[in-house]
DNA sequence: CAGTGAGCGAGCTTCCGCTTGACTT
C-alpha cells in the first residue's frame, strides 16, 4: 500500500503525475468540487453569520467515499488541487470532508504537469490559505445571493424560470445595448476617391498603379468638384517614403483565445472547440484547456527552440516570455499547448486534427523572431490641387513567425494594401486612365458572436475559462438571445467616374448588413434587461465583478473579513429586492403603436404568455381585444405601426373549395391552409396575404396526391406494417419506429417475412431517436434542451390533472 | 402539430465555478 495520497482535481493530470512519483505514491482526482451549498432553497443560513451550508453532491458521493478509505490508509495525504481561489477551496473541502488531520496533511501546488515541478513542490509543502479560502466562500456565497434572490423576482414579474447571475445578466446586457446601438445607428455616407495611373517603366513596359486620395470628400458636390479639377491636371511622383516596420506573433492560447481563433480559421462554436480539446487532453495531446495564462513552461520552451530549429534554422527563434494582461486572472495552468512541440500532427478525427494543428502553430509561431516587413508609400501630388495621392505597398523581407501562422481579425479588411509597388523615382510623370470618386458608408458596429462575446466577458473580467461556454449555452437556452443570420440588404450608391475627360455619374447597388451566427437579443431579453438594469442597476453594472473581485483580494489578503463583505452587500442588496417585489409593476414591455384606423382602438405589442404578440383595444374595453402573434423575425421594440397592423390580416379567407371555406393563417410551423378540418402548410414561395383561391385548391390537391401516394401497400394482421413513401423515400413503419428499405429492394414486392428480417437487421432503429445517439454535437445539444423544456412544460400539467379529476369525482 | 393571451390557484423554476459521468443487451 502507497504511504502517500495525492490529491488532484483532474483524473487526466493523476494519470500523468502518477507516473512521476513512483511506488510509495497513489494518485487520486476530487473530479473538481466535491461538495456545495445545498441545491434547495438558498443554502446560507442568514440567521447564523451567513454560515453557508455545504452539501456533497450526489454524483460526488462515490468520489468523496473513495477518498475517504484512501485517506484513511494512508500516511500522508498530499493536497494538490491548483493554486488559485477555487483550487484552494478544494482543498480546505477535502480536509472538511475527508476529516484529515493537520499532521499529515501537506497542501502543495504547482502550475506545471512536469517532473520537476512535482517534485519540488513536495519538497515545499505549506498550510492551507484559509485567507484565500475564504474569498471563495464569499465569492460563492455573493453569486447564489444574486442569483436565487434576483431569480425568483422575474419569476413574478416577468415570467417563470427565468434566471438572473452576477455573469449571464451582464452577458445578456452587452447584446441587448449592442443591438439598441445597431438599431439607432444611421450610416453617414463619404466620397473615396481613387485614381489608377499608368505609366512605362525603365524597359517601356507598362505598370499600373492604383493610388487613393489621402482626403475623403463629405458631399457629392465636392467629389464633383475635385474631379473636374483633375479633368486638367497633371499628376507627378512627389516622393517615395521606404520605413521598415515589424510583425510579432500572438501570445499562446488560453481558453478565451483558443475559442475566438477556432472559431474564425475553423467555425467552430464556443462548446465545440471546448469538446473536442477535452478530448485532446484526455488523449495527452495537449495542455490543460481551461486557462488563463499565456505561460509556457520552461521545457515548453526548450523543445519549442529545438523543433524551430530543426525546422526553420537558428535565425527564427525567439524565446519570448507572454505575461497576462486579462482582468482577475489566476494563472493556475499553463497557457493551452502541445503535450510534445515535436508531434507537428495528430490522428484522430478531423476535428481534433485541425485543432490540433491550430494550437501547435500558435505554439510554435510565439517562440519565433518578428517578421520584418518594408513598407513603401508612394505620393503623387496634382497640379492644382493641395491634398495627394497615395499608393502604399508592403514587402516581406524576412517571414519570421508568419512562416507558420497568422492570427485572424474579426473584420474583414481588404487585403488590397500588400501588394509589391512598381519602382518609380521624384518627379515621374503619370497619366490617370480613370479617376473613380465612390460613395462609402460608414458600418454599423457588428452583433456579437459567440466567441467575440466570451473576449468581451474576458475583458471584462466577468466569468472564468470554464464558464464561458456554460455562460454562452444559458442565455441561448433560457431564450434571452438567439442565434441568428442576418440576409443582407441592397444599398444604392454613387460613383463618379472620370475617364478620357468625362465625368460619368451612375448608381449601382450593393450587398450589406449580412450577418451570420451572430447573437440577437429576444423580446424577453430586452424586457428582462431593461427590468434588471433599472431596479438593480449595481449588479447590472459592467464593473461589478471588478468591484468585488477587489473586495475578495482584500479577503484573500487578510485585511477583511468574509461575512462582514457580504453582509455590507446584503444589508444593501436585500431591502432592494423586497422593495422590488413589492411596488414594481409586472413587466410585458408593452409598447403602444398607435391607432387602428378601423375599429378606432388601440393598437399595442407586449410579451404574452406564449410570446410576443399585438393587439387591439385593451382588456378594460367592453369588446374583447383582438389578437394576433408576432413573426419570428419580428421584435415588439422595432416593429412598426404598420407591420403590427398587418398581422392582422391573418387568418384570411381564401374562397371555397368543395363547399367549404378556406382559411390562411400562419401556425408555429409556419403559414398553412385549412380546409374541412385538415391542415395543408404553404410553400415559402407563396405569400399567405395574397394566395388566391385557385393556387389554394392547387396546394390542397397537391398535398392529397402526395397523400394518396403515400402508402405502397400494408402487411401483416390488422395493418401492422405500412409500406410508406417519405420525403427521403420509400420506408417502412411498426409501433411508431422507422425502418429503411435496402435501395435494391423494390418496396411494392416487400413481402412481411422480408419486413421482421429488416426490422432484426436494424436493431438501433428504435433507439435512433434518442437524444443520446451517435448524433452531432449540435444535434445532440438541440435535442437535449428540447426534452427537458418539453419536461418542464408537462410537470405542471401532470400533476395538477389528478387534482382536477379528483374534484369531479 | 396547426394559437392561445388565463376564472378556481399547487408547486416548481434559479446562481457561478471546479471537474467528467454514461445500468443491462
Amino acid at each position: 500500500m502507497p504511504k502517500n495520497l495525492v490529491i488532484v482535481e483532474s483524473p487526466a493530470k493523476a494519470k500523468t503525475i502518477e507516473k512521476f512519483l513512483g511506488n510509495d505514491y497513489q494518485v487520486m482526482s476530487s473530479f473538481g468540487h466535491i461538495r456545495d451549498l445545498a441545491e434547495k432553497g438558498i443554502g446560507i443560513d442568514f440567521e447564523n453569520n451567513y454560515e453557508p451550508q455545504y452539501v456533497v453532491s450526489t454524483d460526488k458521493k462515490k468520489t468523496v467515499a473513495d477518498l475517504r478509505k484512501a485517506s484513511k490508509e494512508a500516511e500522508i495525504v498530499w493536497l494538490a488541487s491548483d493554486e488559485d481561489r477555487e483550487g484552494e477551496a478544494i482543498a480546505w473541502h477535502l480536509y472538511e470532508e475527508l476529516k484529515l488531520k493537520k499532521e499529515n496533511t501537506r497542501r502543495i501546488v504547482f502550475h506545471e504537469i512536469t517532473k520537476d515541478a512535482i517534485l519540488h513542490a513536495i519538497k515545499t509543502p505549506r498550510d492551507i490559505d484559509i485567507n484565500l479560502v475564504d474569498a471563495q466562500q464569499a465569492r460563492r456565497v455573493l453569486d447564489r445571493i444574486v442569483g436565487f434572490e434576483l431569480s425568483p423576482v422575474l419569476w413574478r414579474k416577468i415570467r417563470p424560470s427565468l434566471s438572473a447571475g452576477r455573469v449571464q445578466s451582464v452577458a445578456v446586457r452587452l447584446i441587448v445595448e449592442r443591438e439598441r446601438e445597431i438599431n439607432q445607428f444611421s450610416a453617414e455616407a463619404n466620397y473615396r476617391v481613387n485614381a489608377f495611373f499608368i505609366s512605362k517603366d525603365i524597359n517601356g513596359k507598362q505598370i499600373d498603379l492604383k493610388a487613393e486620395l489621402q482626403q475623403r470628400f463629405a458631399t457629392k458636390a465636392e467629389a464633383q468638384a475635385f474631379l473636374e479639377k483633375c479633368k486638367e491636371a497633371q499628376f507627378s511622383v512627389d516622393s517615395i517614403v521606404t520605413k521598415p516596420a515589424k510583425k510579432s506573433p500572438a501570445p499562446p492560447f488560453t481558453t478565451s483565445t483558443l475559442q475566438q481563433e477556432a472559431a474564425r480559421k475553423l467555425g467552430f462554436s464556443v462548446s465545440q472547440t471546448m469538446q473536442v480539446a477535452q478530448r485532446l487532453y484526455e488523449a495527452g495531446k495537449i495542455t490543460y484547456m481551461r486557462t488563463d495564462s499565456v505561460n509556457l513552461s520552461d521545457l515548453a520552451l526548450g523543445t519549442s527552440k529545438a523543433e524551430i530549429i530543426s525546422m526553420a534554422g537558428e535565425r527564427y527563434v525567439q524565446i519570448r516570455k507572454f505575461t497576462t494582461k486579462s482582468k482577475g486572472a489566476q494563472e493556475a495552468h499553463e497557457a493551452i499547448r502541445p503535450t510534445y512541440m515535436n508531434t507537428h500532427k495528430t490522428d484522430g478525427t478531423s476535428q481534433e486534427k485541425r485543432l490540433y494543428e491550430l494550437i501547435w502553430k500558435r505554439t510554435i509561431a510565439s517562440q519565433m523572431a518578428d517578421a520584418e516587413l518594408e513598407k513603401t508609400s508612394i505620393y503623387i501630388s496634382v497640379s492644382g490641387v493641395k491634398n495627394q495621392f497615395v499608393a502604399s505597398g508592403e514587402v516581406i523581407v524576412f517571414d519570421g513567425f508568419l512562416k507558420v501562422y497568422l492570427e485572424s481579425t474579426d473584420d474583414e479588411t481588404d487585403a488590397e494594401n500588400d501588394s509589391l509597388l512598381p519602382a518609380m523615382k521624384n518627379g515621374e510623370l503619370l497619366l490617370a486612365n480613370e479617376i473613380v470618386a465612390q460613395e462609402r458608408f460608414s458600418q454599423k458596429p457588428p452583433r456579437y458572436a459567440e466567441a467575440s462575446l466570451v473576449r468581451k466577458l474576458e475583458e471584462l473580467g466577468i466569468g472564468r475559462p470554464s464558464t464561458y461556454a456554460p455562460t454562452i449555452s444559458t442565455i441561448q437556452n433560457r431564450l434571452y438571445v438567439e442565434k441568428g443570420d442576418r440576409e443582407p440588404e441592397k444599398r444604392n450608391f454613387n460613383v463618379l467616374t472620370l475617364k478620357a475627360g468625362k465625368i460619368a455619374d451612375e448608381i449601382k447597388t450593393e450587398n450589406t448588413g449580412a450577418e451570420k451566427s451572430k447573437l440577437f437579443p429576444t423580446d424577453i431579453g430586452l424586457v428582462v434587461t431593461d427590468f434588471l438594469t433599472e431596479y438593480f442597476p449595481d449588479v447590472l453594472n459592467y464593473n461589478f465583478t471588478a468591484d468585488v473581485e477587489k473586495e475578495f483580494d482584500n479577503i484573500a489578503d487578510g485585511e477583511i473579513k468574509w461575512t462582514e463583505s457580504i453582509d455590507k452587500f446584503y444589508k444593501k442588496f436585500h431591502p432592494i429586492v423586497e422593495d422590488t417585489l413589492k411596488n414594481s409593476e409586472r413587466q410585458v414591455g408593452e409598447r403602444i403603436l398607435g391607432v387602428d384606423p378601423k375599429s378606432g382602438r388601440q393598437l399595442s405589442v407586449k410579451i404574452g404568455k406564449y410570446g410576443p404578440l399585438a393587439q387591439i383595444g385593451t382588456v378594460e374595453e367592453e369588446e374583447k381585444p383582438s389578437f394576433a402573434s408576432l413573426r419570428r423575425d419580428q421584435s415588439i421594440e422595432s416593429i412598426s405601426f404598420e407591420e403590427a397592423l398587418e398581422l392582422f390580416k391573418l387568418p384570411r379567407e381564401a374562397g371555397e373549395f368543395e363547399g367549404k371555406v378556406m382559411t390562411v393563417a400562419i401556425g408555429r410551423f409556419g403559414p398553412y391552409i385549412r380546409h374541412d378540418g385538415a391542415f395543408y402548410s404553404l410553400p415559402k414561395t407563396d405569400d399567405p396575404m395574397d394566395v388566391s383561391t385557385e393556387r389554394a385548391i392547387e396546394i390542397i390537391e397537391e398535398k392529397r396526391e402526395v397523400e394518396k401516394n403515400r402508402v405502397i401497400q400494408i402487411l401483416g394482421n390488422d395493418g401492422e406494417i405500412q409500406v410508406l413513401n417519405g420525403r427521403f423515400g420509400p420506408y417502412f413503419t411498426r409501433d411508431k419506429v422507422n425502418y429503411k428499405i435496402p435501395k435494391t429492394t423494390d418496396p411494392t414486392t416487400l413481402t412481411l417475412e422480408n419486413c421482421l428480417e429488416l426490422i432484426a437487421a436494424q436493431p438501433d432503429a428504435a433507439t435512433k431517436k434518442k437524444p443520446f445517439g451517435k448524433k452531432s454535437a449540435a444535434t445532440t445539444k438541440v435535442a437535449a434542451t428540447k426534452t427537458s423544456a418539453t419536461k418542464t412544460a408537462a410537470k405542471p400539467k401532470a400533476k395538477a390533472k389528478p387534482k382536477v379529476t379528483a374534484k369531479k369525482k
